[in-house]
DNA sequence: GTGAAAGCGCTAACAT
DNA sequence: ATGTTAGCGCTTTCAC
């Protein structure tokens, strides 16, 4: 049967309280009175109920994931459980429950963060998948909650984020590019106006100038960030210009990749013999396809542990807000040929 | 500020008991409160607290999604992922709320199903990524809370499971395969003592018989259900007895098929054209090699989806137990030669 | 059809 | 160092 506080206080002799410090691991209880309230309760086979705890104590420490959007976009399926496995990772670490939980675009509707942290006693939440059009980005610069979101930045006086530097980023495999002779690139581009391309890009113009290579003389494909776009973009363009259109394909994505790749092969030509390509993002799967791709990996897996590190920071520490940049790094793969 | 039921009785003049009522649909209210209470709840922006409602209520309708061993192998995530997406798919159309929990071996040793269902204020859970060895195994039958399993079978009153026929599922392949003129096979195996490699061999053999092949003059390569077994096994194979070995693989997973083409390619042959391959599983990512190898996809978002369905049925109406083989399908692909 | 009141299991003052 | 007591926000008898 349930056994509840109530059983081991008597089972012990003592009062519910005492039993509920000890448990809790207060100072003011005696050596030997927390020991026979540890084997009691563990001889009872008893375990505090959650909810009572949510619902008695003013600082609670239950913190959880949030999901949007998981039921959207099946690409990104490999970010997200890279992203829960980095979060677990942390909190299984420091011995803290995570609760993970899926909101939707009309759930975000009917209630701002603070008021879904309430519904579930929770004192702070990591946030992924979340769209700058997400209603939720609206309500959150107002939340007295600490919330970490991933990739994506937020106003607010408690809103952090996990991000990469992008820019950076972009730069270092734009300039690995070059540094083996390539000095006719094509950038394969992600989605026209999100953020991330936008940085990207940035950090590839810096590579550019600092290498005093002209950018009109580089072509570019735009895409969606997925393979078919980039395929179709490769096609056309290696059927006008052929060897002309440059040496190297620079991508803001893995998938796209893997989009151009085809495309290469499809028209009889090698990679990285002809042409090389370079990625961005570091999925899985990746591995599976040949040449291996060089490409900058994001490190999701770190991002999610980094975004759980830095929530607990602000749940426990104090309320702040910041930007912290998870480490990314170059992966070095077969797909790029020094000229 | 935080809006409880009182609020709400204030606003509207009410009673908290009627207010409860009417939130929760009793019939024991009139339309005119019933419309007043939701307006007033709406315009305060009432949203009641889970924990609360947990303590109080007695049946309380809360189902979880326990994830087990979720840090560990890489390679289940996207299975993970899809069963997720599966389950909650059931649950969001249901208006229903799923939690989800990992819980990790040194947890599932501390409290049996029970226990952790009683912490969490669940009235059932789907649980996934079991494995026979986990200590949850043991203590699931005695449970009286209900649970579905994905992908394994428990016993007990009230634990259905939610799997795939593999046996029918590796016949029907084999079958595909022999009907395409094979006689010779090679079957690619997964983990040696692991129930669905029995299964799915079964199914093999069943196939074999059925067409009077006689499986002495089959051959068999023992894997991991990984890559790089498959991929040495077959190397070696193939340097041994050259195209003497056999004309088609017959794999147990994905990536096992994926090490057999990689081997194939390497010695310098070709597939389909020398050797035909087949999958199992349904991988996302097995789109972006070629060729697309012809496979059995065991559908894990249906099986999420199905797990959810069962476990809310058995929340719901009755407790009972049961096996539900979820749907699987033949992808056509193109990794199989006609002879 | 509605209200009063007793808890659900636990924590946190406040006493002692 | 331990006990007493008052809630946390909600549901649920039981009256009316």
């Amino acid at each position: 049967m349930a056994k509840s506080i109530y059983d081991v206080a008597q089972e012990t002799g003592l009062s519910v309280s005492t039993v509920s410090r000890a448990l809790n691991g207060y100072s003011d209880v005696s050596a030997k009175t927390r020991a026979r309230v540890a084997e009691a309760a563990e001889r009872l086979g008893y375990v505090p109920n959650t909810s009572a705890k949510n619902l008695s104590s003013k600082n609670k420490k239950n913190v959880a994931l949030l999901i949007c959007g998981l039921l959207e976009e099946a690409q990104s399926n490999e970010f997200m459980m890279n992203v829960i496995q980095g979060a677990y990772s942390y909190m299984m670490k420091h011995e803290i429950n995570l609760a993970m939980y899926s909101i939707g675009k009309e759930e975000q509707e009917k209630k701002d963060f603070d008021t879904f942290c309430r519904e579930y006693s929770l004192s702070g939440a990591v946030i992924m998948g979340l769209r700058i059009t997400d209603p939720l980005v609206k309500t959150l610069p107002h939340s007295n909650m600490p919330c970490v979101s991933i990739d994506i930045q937020l106003d607010g006086t408690c809103t952090s984020a996990v991000m990469t530097d992008d820019r950076k980023a972009f730069e270092q495999i734009t300039q690995y590019v070059i540094d083996r002779g390539h000095r006719k690139l094509i950038l394969v581009y992600g989605r026209k106006k999100s953020d991330v391309s936008i940085r990207r890009q940035q950090g590839y113009l810096d590579a550019l100038k600092k290498n005093g290579i002209d950018p009109k003389s580089c072509k570019i494909i735009y895409t969606d960030f997925m393979e078919q776009k980039a395929y179709e973009g490769t096609k056309k363009m290696l059927m006008e210009y052929k060897r002309e259109a440059g040496t190297a394909f620079v991508c803001m994505s893995d998938l796209t990749a893997i989009g151009v790749l085809r495309a290469v092969q499809e028209l009889g030509y090698e990679s990285p013999e002809d042409f090389s390509i370079t990625g961005y993002d570091g999925n899985y799967f990746m591995k599976y396809i040949d040449p291996f791709i060089t490409r900058i990996n994001q490190n999701m897996w770190q991002k999610g542990y980094d975004a759980a590190k830095l929530l607990m920071k602000m749940v426990n520490d104090e309320k702040y807000s910041r930007i912290h940049m998870t480490k990314y790094f170059l992966e070095d793969g077969k797909s790029v040929k020094q000229l």
